[in-house]
DNA sequence: CAACAAAATAAACGATCGTTTACCATAATT
DNA sequence: AATTATGGTAAACGATCGTTTATTTTGTTG
């Protein structure tokens, strides 16, 4: 039977996001999948290949993602327009969807842990995990609650925390979230807790 | 000139935190100290030794801060009376200090960059990462909220809240402080917009 | 200064790495 | 039915890995 090339992302993504993209042979992959590693080179140039590719492929899901959540696709700069309409309880319950996402969904999951594990090896794998998983989301986040306050969405507190950190305490609570589930804490007890942090943020900051 | 046990545990976490365990071969830290990589086998039985030792050496050092900052330092469970005589101001200005001293003490930084690197490679590992730098702190937090609530020291505001939620409000803002600080963000902004968070937290939650 | 222990060296070990090569099977296209 | 991509195997490549060995240099001590 044929391996296409995503069996081969899956495959690699899954051992890369447990035992980093260094500690895993091509030997390995190949012995997962079935077949020898010299097969893999039929599929992709090189190890980095690999790598690559899976990057491109979880742009596309999280570009999907947030088309179906009816969140701002682009960036602030390129199109401010979008940040104008998205309300500030909708943008805080999705931040429950944002959990169930990069916890839930297996590859969402396991990229977010292969970046954590590449995060320091390179300048640019550094941009590109800060720019995915950390600094991307909370300057994200402080686009839109920059909008809000514009928009007298928010009371007069959010207004003297400001955006930034309004940002900052929102997304903290995601992220130490994933850090918990990670560490394989209760998945339904985290996304209780996460709930009531964001709805007392909602009824702290709301207008 | 010799070369000390401390030498190379030193520059054997620098490149563990940077690289990664399995990507950093003998020769590379050899090379740094200025000596071949046999000669490493004369202070450490192998490589895994290297790491190990690195674990003792901060375990050492953690507990060295706790007892100079005055917080407690054995588990909760072992003397809760220690848990008792910390009150909530000082507590949340601890936070400050830890965030100084996980990202500006060298080693701590290191240390804790190496185990993000670490964390899925065992379920040893992610426990060793999980009690020194998530779970452990979390609990570490609640135990104390936990004693503040009974004496009355916070208001009714964080004991609808309850203490394990407040631990995770107040140690995601330290958490992802550190984690934008590994991204190269300027320290001292970074400082001082969880200063105005920890500040906001202790103002909502004091009694 | 001689003696001894500790630290470092250079070389070799088998194992494994990523990649390339030459050859073979299968399925699709002409 | 012949041809041609396509995906696969097995073996070999040089490089590097962690570790061990035999030998030499370096420091300290009696």
């Amino acid at each position: 039977m044929k391996t296409s090339k995503e069996d081969i992302l899956i495959v690699a993504l899954k051992l890369f996001s447990e035992r980093g993209f260094d500690a895993v042979s091509t030997s390995m992959i190949a012995e997962q999948l079935g077949i020898t590693k010299g097969a893999l080179y039929r599929h992709f140039k090189d190890k980095q290949d690999i790598f690559d590719s899976i990057i491109e492929r979880m742009y596309e899901l999280d570009r999907e993602r947030a088309e179906t959540d009816s969140v701002p696709v682009s960036d602030y700069e390129e199109s401010p327009e979008e940040y104008e309409s998205t309300d500030f309880k909708a943008f805080c319950e999705f931040t429950i969807n944002q959990f169930d996402f990069w916890s839930g969904d297996e590859f969402a999951a396991s990229f977010r842990r292969m970046l954590i594990l590449e995060q320091f090896k390179s300048p640019e794998k550094m941009q590109l995990y800060q720019d995915m998983i950390v600094k991307g989301p909370v300057k994200y986040s402080e686009n839109l609650f920059g909008e809000m306050i514009r928009k007298n969405m928010l009371n007069s507190k959010a207004r003297g925390i400001g955006a930034r950190r309004l940002a900052m305490e929102l997304f903290s609570a995601l992220s130490l979230a994933l850090q918990l589930d990670d560490g394989g804490e209760d998945r339904e007890r985290i996304r209780e807790d996460l709930k009531v942090i964001v709805e007392e943020f909602r009824n702290r900051y709301s207008a």
